[in-house]
DNA sequence: CATGAATGAGAATTCATTCAT
DNA sequence: TATGAATGAATTCTCATTCAT
C-alpha cells in the first residue's frame, strides 16, 4: 500500500488528476491495476488519500525537527528558514503544492487540509519567531508581524520556480537563501545617515 | 476565434489540460465542437496556442503601461511592484501561471515560451530600477541586486495564495503589497540605534 | 433509435438486464457503441425506455383494436380472449412480461409502469364484460365477476409456457383457446341432474 | 455446502443469474469466496446445482404430501390444488420458477429438469383426478381432460402475480382459490335453466 | 463557415477465478 | 478445509476527432 502511494504520488504530480492513468500507477507500483481497488475504492479516493497522507507524514517529519534553537533571533530566522527551503523545495511536499495549485479547485476539502495542517503551522511559527524577535528588540515591530508570510513568500517562489523555469536559468538554492535572509533583515534600502 | 480562445482559457484554467473538454469550450464559445477545429488543429494546439496568446497579449498591455516614470527610486519600485500585483493577481495572467505550473512538465516549450516573454522581461526591469537605485545611491549593493526575483517573490507568492488559502483565511492585496514594500525597502532588523 | 430500441428489446429479452451487453445491441443496432450514448444515457435508462416504449406502443395498438362488438356475451369473451392470446403470446409483449419478472425486484417503478398502463386496463376491460353478461342474465354472479385475473389466467399462463416448456411438449395456442373457452364458460362439472 | 445452496439460491433469485455476486453468496453464506470453489468448479456449475438441488428437494416433500385421498372428485381436486398453491405461492420453488423464466433461455437443460421432474409430474397427477372424475361421472369429459393445464393455469398466475404486481393490488390466495375452485367446476355461464 | 451524427481508442471499474499459505 | 491477496478479462462509459452535408 506504501508503494501504490508512493507510485501515485509521483504518476498525479507529473500528470494531474485527470491525467494520471491508474494503469501507470499500477506499473509504477508493480501490481496489477485491480489490485490498487483492494485498497481505495476509486481513483479520487487515492488522490485524496496521496496528498493527506504525504502532507501528514511530512509535516509529522518537519514537527520533529522544529526544536526551535534558543539561540538569537537571526540563528532563529536562519533555522526556520533552512527548514523550509529543505522541505518545500525538490521534494515531496512541493509535488503536493504543484498539484494543489493545479487542482485545488476541483478538490476544495483538501487545499483546507493542506492549509489547516501545513500553511497555518508554519505561519505560526514564523510569526512566533518574529514577535520574539521584536520583543527582544532585535526586531522592529514591523508589517511583518502581522504578515509573516511576506518573510516565507521566497521560499515558496523557489519552489515554484524549481518547478518551472529553473532549467532555463537555474537558482542556486543556497545562494538564494542566503540573499533571502539578508534582504528581509536589512532590506535593500542605503543606510539614511552619512 | 478570439471567443473560442477565451472559453478555452477559462475551461483549461478551470480543468487543467486533460479535464479540459472540447465540449465544454465549445459551449462556453456559443458555437459547435466541428468548429473549433475550424481554427485549431487539435486540443494540444488551442491549448498552446490558448497560452501564447494570452501571454503575448497581457505582456503588450503591460508593457505599455511600463513607461517608467523618472521619480525616485521608492516611486519606481512602487509602481513597478504595483504592476506586477495588478497583472499577477486574480487576472487571466494568474490562470496562465497556474496552468503553467500544472502543465509545465508536460508542455516545456510553453514554460521556455512563458519565461523568455514574460519572466526574463519582469526581472530584467526590476533589475534596472535597483541598478539605478544603487547607482543614485539610494539603495545599498545588496544580493537582491543580482537576484530581483527575491523583489518580486511576494508577488507571485500572493498570487498563489489567491487561487488556494485565500478563501480560507483572505489576505488583502492593497495591504499585502504596503508591508511588502515596507519589509523589502527596511528589512525587519531593528535599527542598530547607537 | 428506433433501431436502437429494438436491438436493446432483443438482447435485454434475450439476456437479462446484467447479461445484457451494450457492445451486443450496438452490434444488432448496426451501429457502434457509443452511438448508442448519444440518445441514453446509460444502460439504465435505455432498459427502462425499451420496456416502456415497448408497453406503450403495444397497448396503443391494443387499445385501438379493442372496440367491442355488440355482439353476444360469449360473442364478446372469444374476442377479448383473443385479442388477449394475439398479443400476449409470441410478441414482444411476451418479452416486456418475462423482462419484469425477472428485473421487476430491482425496476420496480417499470413493474407499477406495467401494472397501470396495461394490466389494469386489461383488467377493467374483462371485468366490463363479465358484468355486461350477468345484467343480461348470459352469466352467473360467480366470484369470476369480482376476480376477472381468473378469467385472463389461462392466456398468461401459456405465454409463460411458450417461454419455456413448449420445446418439449408444444401446447397449440388455438386449441389451448378453444379448451380455454370452453371451460371457463362451462365448467368442468357434469351436468347435475339426470 | 447446504449453507451455500441457500445463499446461493436468495442471491440468484434477487439478482438472477448475470447479476449475482460470488461475494455477496459468500457473504451470505457467512464463508469466504474461495471457499465456494471447493464444492462448486464455478458459477455455472453452482448455479445449475442450486436450481436442480432445490428442484429435487422441494419435489421430494411435495411428492411426500401427495397420497391421494379416496375422497370425492371434488376433495380430491381441493386437495390437490391446495399443494399447488402451497408449493408454489411464495416459497423457494416460486424463486425457482422465476429464475427459470428469467434465465431458462441460457440454461435449457434446467428448463428440461424442471419439466420432466415438476411440471410433468403434477401435470400427470391433474390428469389422473380428472379421469377418474369422469369415469365417476362426477366431471364431464370436457377438454381439459386433455388439457390439465388449464386447470392449473390460475396457480401459476398467481405465483407470477404474488412476485410483481403484487404490491400494487394484493390478492388474496385463499379467497382466489375459492373462485378458481368454483370456475373450474361451475364455469360461469348462466344456469340454462328451462 | 458551420454542424449533426458518428466512432476509434482508451479510461475507470467490476468480478469470476486462482494460488500461496 | 479455508482464506487473504491478487489479477485477467471483460464491461460500461467518455472524449477527441472525423465527415457528409
Amino acid at each position: 500500500m506504501a508503494q501504490i502511494l508512493s507510485a501515485a504520488l509521483s504518476e498525479f504530480a507529473e500528470m494531474g488528476y485527470e491525467g494520471a492513468r491508474l494503469d501507470a500507477i499500477a506499473e509504477r507500483a508493480g501490481i496489477s491495476k485491480p489490485t490498487i481497488y483492494l485498497y481505495f475504492d476509486n481513483k479520487e479516493a487515492l488522490f485524496t488519500e496521496v496528498i493527506e497522507n504525504t502532507i501528514t507524514r511530512t509535516i509529522r517529519e518537519a514537527s520533529e525537527a522544529v526544536e526551535l534553537a534558543d539561540g538569537t533571533t537571526e540563528e532563529a530566522l536562519r533555522l526556520i528558514l533552512g527548514l523550509a527551503y529543505d522541505h518545500f523545495i525538490d521534494t515531496e511536499l512541493m509535488s503536493i503544492m504543484r498539484l494543489l495549485i493545479a487542482e485545488g479547485g476541483r478538490f476544495p476539502e483538501l487545499l483546507e487540509t493542506y492549509h489547516k495542517v501545513a500553511f497555518t503551522q508554519g505561519r505560526a511559527l514564523m510569526q512566533g519567531v518574529l514577535r520574539r524577535g521584536v520583543a527582544r528588540g532585535d526586531l522592529r515591530p514591523s508589517p511583518a508581524i502581522e504578515t509573516p508570510e511576506l518573510v516565507i513568500a521566497p521560499a515558496v517562489f523557489l519552489s515554484i520556480y524549481r518547478m518551472t523555469f529553473n532549467r532555463f536559468a537555474p537558482i542556486d538554492k543556497e545562494e538564494f537563501l542566503g540573499a533571502h535572509l539578508d534582504i528581509i533583515l536589512n532590506g535593500i534600502r542605503a543606510e539614511e545617515h552619512a
